[in-house]
This record gives C-alpha cells, structure tokens and sequence, in this order.
DNA sequence: ATCTATATGTACGCTTCCGCACATAGTCCC
DNA sequence: GGGACTATGTGCGGAAGCGTACATATAGAT
C-alpha cells in the first residue's frame, strides 16, 4: 500500500510540464478513500480539489426525494473540483467514492491561485489542461443525459462499466449492484437482473461487491454508442493526458506530500444517505 | 424590427464593464435567427459564437439514429460556444434556434484573444464572466441529466416552458410540438397529449405554432424541483447577470456593429434532420 | 378560394421499467 | 459458530411512454 505512490499517476498532473508540477507537488496530499465515502456534499463550500489516481469517484445529482443520477465519474484521467476554477466556490452535486483507492487532494485556494496566474512565470498549461478537462467532463455530462433519455438499462451498464474498466488498474470492480443502481439512477432490482444476464452470457462475473469483466470486446458490442463516442471526444481533448495503456513508468521522485487520514465531511443528519 | 437593438441586451456582454466591452463592440454582428434553423453542427469547427438577445437557442445531443435531447437552453441569459474558451474548438452537439429572433456574434479567435489575456489590460472580468457562466451551464446540463432520469413528462414540460419564459421577452412563445418533443427527446404525440392537458386545465393556451402562458404560478406548482433548483444556482453564479425583470433600460448607444445575414453550416447531405 | 405542406389529435398494443413484498445467501463481528 | 447486517434473487401488478397507423385541422402560397 505505500509503494509506489505519486501524483503523477493522475493523468492530468503528468501532462503539466515540470516546472509548474514542482510548483504544486509540496502541496499534494494524499488520501486513502473507502469506498461510499462522500466527499463533498450538495452546495457545501468545496475545500480541497481531488485528483484520483486509483480510487474511482462519481459526481451525483440527488434529487429532494432521494434520488440520484451518475452526472460525470472521474477516475485518474481527472480532477474533482472543477468548479473552483469556474469561480462558483460550491457546486450542486454529491461526491461520492465509487471504487476505494487513493487520490491526491489539494487545498482549492492554492489551485486557484497558481490557475489564475495565467502567463506569468509559466506556459499557463495548467489553465490550459484543466480548461479542456472541463470542456471533456461537459461532454460526458451531455452524453450522460442523452444516454440516459434514449438507452436501454442493458446498454447502459455495459457502457458505464466500461467506462469504469478504463479508470481501473485490473479488470475487477469493487462495485454493489446497489451502488451501481443509485449511480445510473435505475432499481436495484433491475441491475440484479441485467447483470444476471451478462453473467450468464459468459461477459462477466460477480460475487457481492465485485463484478469481474471477462469479456470486454462482448461488452463493447452491448454498449450503446455512447462509450465510444466519449472515449473518441476524451482522446482528442486530451491526447496528451490519455495513455489508455498502463501507467507509463512514472520517474519515480518519492513525494513529499504528507500522507493525511480522511477529510470527513458528514453524513448524517437530514443528509440522505448515499446509495 | 430596427430599432433598439445593442449587444448589451443580452446579459453577459452587459455584466462587462464598459472598457472591456467598449473593446469587443466593434467586431459584434447582428444575426436574425429563423425558427430551426441549425448554428452548429455535431463535430463542425466554431466560427462564431453567438450571444443571444432575443432568440432562444438550444444545444442538441444527437444520436446516431437521429433521437435528439436537449443539453442546455441558451438565451439573453448565456452564450453559445463556450467550447472555443474551454480550447476545443468543436463540440460534439448540434445547436438549433428554438425560438425566432436576434443574436450577436463574434468570431471565435477575437473572443479566445480576449479571454486568454488575463490580467492585461483590463480586470479579467470576462474570464470571470465567461467561467461563471460556464459553470452554470454545467449545472443545468447535469440537472437535465437528472431530470430525464427521473421526472415525468408533463413535470418535464412545465420546467421547460417555464425556462423559455424567462428567456423570453412576452408570454408567447412561437414553438411547435415537434420542436418541443425533439428537445425533451420524447414523441410528438406524448406532447400532444400533456399539452392539451395543460391547455384543458387553463395554464396554456396553444395555436399550431404558438404557446401562449396563461398561469405561470399553476406552471410551477406541475414542474419539478429541477425549475427552481437551476434558477437559484444561476442566480447565486451570476448574480449581476440575472436581472429577471424585463431588459434594463438600455444606454442606447447605436452600435457599430454590422447586420449581417445568416451564416449558414450546411444542413443537407448525410446529417439528420433537425428534428 | 383552393391547394399543399405542416401541425395537431387519437387510438391500440407493446415493452420497459417501477414499486412492492418478500426469500435467500454471503460476510463480518463477537 | 451463531447472529446480524448487507447483498442478491425473484415474482407480480401497474404505470409511463413508445411505435405505428392513421384522421383532421390550420397557415400560407398561388
């Protein structure tokens, strides 16, 4: 658990030259996030930015009754906190861990500070990274809504669990169908039974909390269109910041970002709980 | 249809302060817009972007089989072609003029120049301006997203009519059935029927092309959360830019902008039909 | 005034998904 | 290894919305 830790597994910190990195890297953090754990809560002042390296996260929008909807997931290709560059201090929606793993935090002040800075000391290929970023994550938000109007429950686990698998190390999802249920906004019951059908289709295997993916190709095939056409949008906002293949060989340079327990915003009281 | 026409009608060029507006102004055109007519196509370089004054424009998500859901509305409020700030200069959605009536462009490359030079000459303010918007945006994507998830129709119908009210100057609203189902990305026929639910029950009043509003409180009591729930957010984000009484009185000061035509993406060949 | 394209009204069977009410089976804790 | 909590399996009635196939009405053009 403490090897090989480092910023850089995050996809859009590797792709910030290495002046402007240096810059940031003291103020990196690192924390360990169990899975459900909430993060932020509906319009509560957003302390610290996120960038996952292995941890999955999900942006929610939950509705007054309970509800919720997967609004955008972020894994290591991004960032948690986009709104802070935006200049809204809060945002609407729920944080929540997806898959555990780690993450790097940042205090949103400092972040602001050195994106503000556009020109000044550097190339601004922070702006520059987090704006397209920005523009990657409306995309997917887009397609979400409109996946959401017009596919079938069955093509849209398929495509969300690819999505997953793309921000996962290994092929195995540390996933509830409950989980999944509250993400796609969908019964729980009714992923209990799709899933049943893939798993008996040979696609994937289950066991409570951890879906297998045997058959990635076959998973394509049932997807709907949507998962290709973001994967295609990602990559060509962000060539640079999007090695599908393994973590490149990071130039390993121990850290001195402090390791930190959890920031633990609550989540009792009116709150609904999570899933 | 000459007169009283200036860019700052619409909200966003009107939050500038005057230096930084004093400097754009010259290069703004005024485009009249006729109903369905396409702005964008999926995937097709930026030209322009648009600030609305009195037309209602609407972002599209299309699907491959021609199924379309409406992103985000854009009126005097907002701007389109926030992709040119965010640094890909496409986007992936289709951008169609709702409601007939005017906007001023500007060519992508002056309004990037503008924006990418922070902290120059003048305050930043449009950075500000630009970003905050955005961020609302962002909001009312992921609230759609949501809603398509788990709201009803006719909830579903009331939010959106109450939306283009606000964006619009009267109680009318020149919009056919069809156009009101591609957006909602449900049938023509389930409009019918919600809209002759509310026309039955003395909220709207409809002619082959036309909405009239008759009770806007009874509206709202049908909607759902969602209606209040952006209105707020995009108050709190842009708090100067949302005078919801009708259009400040306006300094007149005849613009020097040029009227031109429309410009006009091709909307034949292999791309679907608008609706 | 007539014609035509477009907008709106209506009906019917069907699929998908929801809401509910359970039964069963893992895991973890003591 | 017993108990409790959580995750998963299953079934059934019902609602909402879809696809299809039409019928009718209206605006605008000639």
């Amino acid at each position: 658990m403490f090897d090989s830790h480092d910023p850089r597994q995050n996809r859009l910190l590797a792709a910030l030259p290495a002046d402007e990195y240096e810059y940031l890297s003291p103020y990196f953090e690192l924390v360990l996030m169990p899975r459900g754990e909430i993060l932020y809560e509906s319009s509560c002042p957003l302390q610290h930015v996120y960038f996952p390296t292995t941890a999955i996260l999900s942006l929610l929008y939950v509705m007054e009754d309970g509800a919720s909807t997967e609004i955008a997931g972020i894994g290591n290709e991004g960032m948690l906190g986009v709104a802070v560059i935006m200049g809204g201090n809060t945002m609407p929606n729920r944080a929540m861990v997806l898959c555990p793993g780690s993450a790097y935090r940042l205090k949103s002040r400092l972040l602001m500070n050195e994106f503000n800075r556009a020109g000044g000391r550097c190339t601004g290929a922070l702006q520059q990274v987090l704006l397209r970023y920005t523009q990657a994550l409306i995309m997917q938000m887009s397609q979400t809504a409109a996946c959401n109007r017009h596919h079938s429950m069955e093509q849209q686990l398929c495509r969300w669990l690819l999505t997953c698998l793309d921000r996962s190390p290994s092929n195995e999802l540390s996933l509830t169908q409950e989980m999944i249920a509250s993400v796609l906004g969908v019964r729980r019951e009714g992923i209990t039974e799709v899933a049943g059908k893939l798993q008996h289709a040979g696609l994937i295997h289950y066991r409570r909390g951890h879906i297998t993916v045997l058959d990635r190709a076959g998973l394509e095939k049932r997807a709907c269109e949507c998962y290709q056409t973001v994967k295609t949008e990602f990559d060509r906002l962000l060539p640079d910041v999007t090695a599908t293949d393994a973590v490149e060989t990071p130039r390993i340079r121990i850290s001195n970002a402090r390791l930190v327990g959890r920031e633990a915003p609550q989540t009792h009281g009116h709150i609904a709980p999570a899933y």
